[in-house]
DNA sequence: TTTATTTATTGATCTATATCAATGCACAGC
DNA sequence: GCTGTGCATTGATATAGATCAATAAATAAA
């Protein structure tokens, strides 16, 4: 259990680390994203104050996401194996967000993805670049911009 | 807790039902999905013999999602008591599962996304018709059918 | 401030996948 | 055993969004 200040930028996790934290954010924003075959970047999450930012594998595994920096942040770094300090409900909750982005991804169009984002996290809207929201919904930059315009 | 014996095509759960319930598969199969503004089914996900199914929404607000079986089925039906009973590390896992799609769906084309269906389900592969495999994977039946002779 | 780097916009193409349509199977119900 | 309904396959065409490329605007760096 350690306090960490991590510079805008900096990378806190890489994709093959083993013994992961979860990482519980005090200021600032993560994101978590992979990089696919062809160097592009997905991104995963966003986690602004109060979130909980993890790789959601087993301690042991490597990870399979990149974990940095979208401003200047501070995390209390804790272990994974808080098994029991998990609040189940919050648990849910985020199944239940998942569930919503899978749908959405398999049916909606980039000009709904891009909606429904807004509405859903309109604080994060004004703290990310535009690229960096194109990537979460799943579109490029381009595709993303032409949407915002119509 | 009572168990419920559900024929092949039988509807278990509609999107907008309340009081819904937690569903252990004992023998059969389920399976849950969507339906969009032009009729489209999209499959979240199948639930074999074992598996837990439910829509991840408390149990007091609408379903999203419906449930029905792909073959005759025999559930136990529970209460979303969420706090307890529930095992915080097969949430984690079930959050894990969820993460990889969700990259899947958006940096891997059909073909990336069939081969990783086929190793990671080869048992339900062979108990679904292709038409669903093809909705659980957000593609059509007929890109499904191409990708398969390639 | 001046310069360098990243980001957003706009236009011209290209491409993977969707859609539409027709045919041949397979199985379920009569 | 026939008949109908749903499923898989194949072909022709359409389209949302990607890619490539050039500029403009914003941000950071010096």
């Amino acid at each position: 259990m350690e306090r960490l200040a991590i510079k805008k930028g900096q990378i806190l996790q890489r994709k093959g680390d083993t013994n992961t934290k979860v990482y519980q954010v005090e200021s600032g924003l993560l994101r978590s994203y992979s990089i696919d075959e062809k160097g592009k970047e997905h991104i995963y999450m966003f986690a602004p104050e109060d979130w909980l930012m993890a790789d959601n594998v087993p301690a042991d595994l490597p990870a399979d996401l990149f974990i940095d920096a979208i401003e200047d942040t501070v995390v209390i770094a804790g272990a994974k194996d808080f098994d029991k300090g998990h609040n189940t409900v919050k648990l849910i909750k985020r199944i239940g967000a998942l569930q919503k982005r899978v749908i959405m991804l398999m049916s909606a169009s980039a000009a709904e993805r891009y909606e429904h984002f807004l509405k859903t996290y309109p604080q994060i809207t004004q703290r990310v670049p535009q690229r960096m929201i194109a990537s979460y919904l799943g579109i490029t930059p381009e595709t993303l911009s032409r949407v915002r315009k119509a």
